[in-house]
DNA sequence: ACAATAGGGGAATAATTTATCCCTATATGA
DNA sequence: TCATATAGGGATAAATTATTCCCCTATTGT
């Protein structure tokens, strides 16, 4: 298993914020579980862009966290539910907010992305 | 220079935020600036944990997706400011609620946070 | 002549994060 | 018997991000 090797910084608010949310998939994760799509496959079938392998270990953190908690059906086949602590669900204003922003600026984000992208490839990739 | 391999997902208004935002210093970066220290040596006293390097291409990234202009004087020794732009600016208050999140809860999250650094070194890391 | 200041950039390397591949287990349906 | 669905983990490879080290510019002060 991986062992951080340099530790964070954790001076202010948004240091600590950075911490249980810097990882690319978590704040979707988040956002999904909040909206009802509490199982893994679920989840997977939502994120299609993120490996299996991720998801999990990222739900792992977020649980670490207290963000989250997993509850396991002792059934066959297995299954499995994950559903936002009451500290979580106080993230979702948050993200919402995020969202939003993302939202309203939706057209201007597209161009300034896939012109920075253009921008370092003229190589082909894909 | 590093060209990407994968092309990112960029879907939601979430996805979108996440390519501009994602990036270990850039939240505190367009936070500093828009507290006013808009010089790179400020930036770089502000946030000693990040190397010079990084921060330049931070900066860099940041004015790639227009949320930042950096304004050089043409004078020795030489002097440069970033500023926000209107655009960068409309992402203050996201940030601020982001911010005030991690402060209303900073016990907590300090305490989840440790332990689970604990959690997975029991091995030596200074 | 040399150090300090202010700002940067290239190359190499280290650290970290994500992806791929393969394996486990049980029950159901073809 | 074999595929499917469900959930997950280990090992390894690849991709990405960040650090370190060294170099360059020009001026002012010692």
């Amino acid at each position: 298993m991986y062992v951080k090797k340099t530790l964070p910084a954790l001076n202010c608010g948004l240091d600590l914020v950075g911490e249980v949310l810097y990882g690319k998939w978590k704040i979707r994760l988040l956002w999904f579980i909040n909206a009802g799509h509490q199982r893994p496959s679920e989840l997977q079938r939502k994120i299609p862009d993120a490996s299996r392998r991720v998801l999990n270990m990222q739900l792992k953190e977020l649980e670490d966290h207290e963000l989250i908690t997993k509850k396991i059906y002792p059934v066959t086949p297995p299954k499995v539910e994950y559903s936002l602590t009451e500290f979580g669900r106080s993230l979702i204003p948050v993200i919402g907010t995020l969202g939003k922003w993302g939202d309203d600026y939706e057209a201007r984000l597209r161009e300034v992305i896939s012109k920075s992208l253009n921008n370092s490839a003229s190589t082909i990739n894909q």
